[in-house]
DNA sequence: CCGATACTTCAGAAATTTCTGAAAAGTCGG
DNA sequence: CCGACTTTTCAGAAATTTCTGAAGTATCGG
């Protein structure tokens, strides 16, 4: 129990639910990597390793986790090799990035709202549509702020 | 200004956006036809039409979003037809249903530091991110009420 | 009951996404 | 600067997702 072999497949197992969150498949799996490595930091080379996947394949996942901010590029040990490590604040900057969802639907609505008649049955939908958006949008930044007072 | 082919248009931008929300692209477009209808309620054909699909794939849209309970199948009037209309609730239903994946990563979470030693660098980590999925899942019913009472 | 119309299902086609492998580019120690 | 090693890029391959079309099922009016 709690050896090597159940910890990796956890790991696959939490990498098809970030899938279902919405990530790509290679740079779910390599989240997952940082998340249950034993070390406090990881090479691009470490986790093709891990992953038995290409250099490209990680190459590109590493870069797309780095841009949305769920890890980071640790100051070079003098090494020829690049460090990553997650990011403290991974999980609220993930939720964070899936809320742009939020804000574009916002404005598809608002689009619609100007493309009809008021009084139309479309109008009146989509006005709902914005008003849900708009309060989703009004909150969220209220619950971010209680998570980090509480997560102090 | 306002004429049927500019609402034509925010209709297929608002489904880009629906995909981008994760649904898949012909429920995004059936979804869309639905807020910008001009009709209380349309049939499967009137879809088909409209989006130049064919039966089958609207058949498929209309099944998945009846299941996740965005639209909803009218008392038929006596037609041959089958009515359907979003649903009063329908953001607020996709905002739920969006939100499974929170207690899928709660738990993805929660398999991972049963299958970690405490003290781990990984059982670490884990923890994190099982604090900030409970804390969500905990917000969450109050926000919706919120949002209901709001909306009264 | 029967004919006509509408809906569902599903195998295969089409389109899209995702991964790999090899070549190019970058970086560090010496 | 050179040579060894690592990372990035990108064209094509592979895999997956998504759509269509046709056959089958269901339902309604007559």
């Amino acid at each position: 129990m709690n050896d090597r072999h159940e910890q990796w497949q956890a790991a696959e197992r939490l990498a098809l639910t970030l899938i279902e969150g919405g990530l790509q498949r290679m740079s779910a799996r390599t989240l997952a990597v940082f998340l249950f490595t034993d070390q406090e930091s990881v090479t691009a080379g470490e986790i093709a390793d891990r992953l038995e996947a290409s250099a490209g394949s990680v190459s590109g996942a590493i870069k797309s986790l780095l841009t949305v901010g769920l890890i980071e590029r640790l100051p070079a040990p003098g090494s020829r090799r690049e460090h990553y490590r997650l990011r403290d604040d991974a999980w609220a900057t993930l939720f964070t990035s899936q809320n742009t969802v939020i804000q574009a639907m916002l404005q598809a609505a608002a689009a619609g709202i100007a493309a009809t008649e008021t009084g139309d049955p479309a109008h009146q939908r989509l006005t709902q549509m914005r008003a849900f958006y708009a309060f989703l949008l009004g909150e969220l930044p209220a619950l971010l702020n209680r998570w980090h007072q509480q997560n102090t």
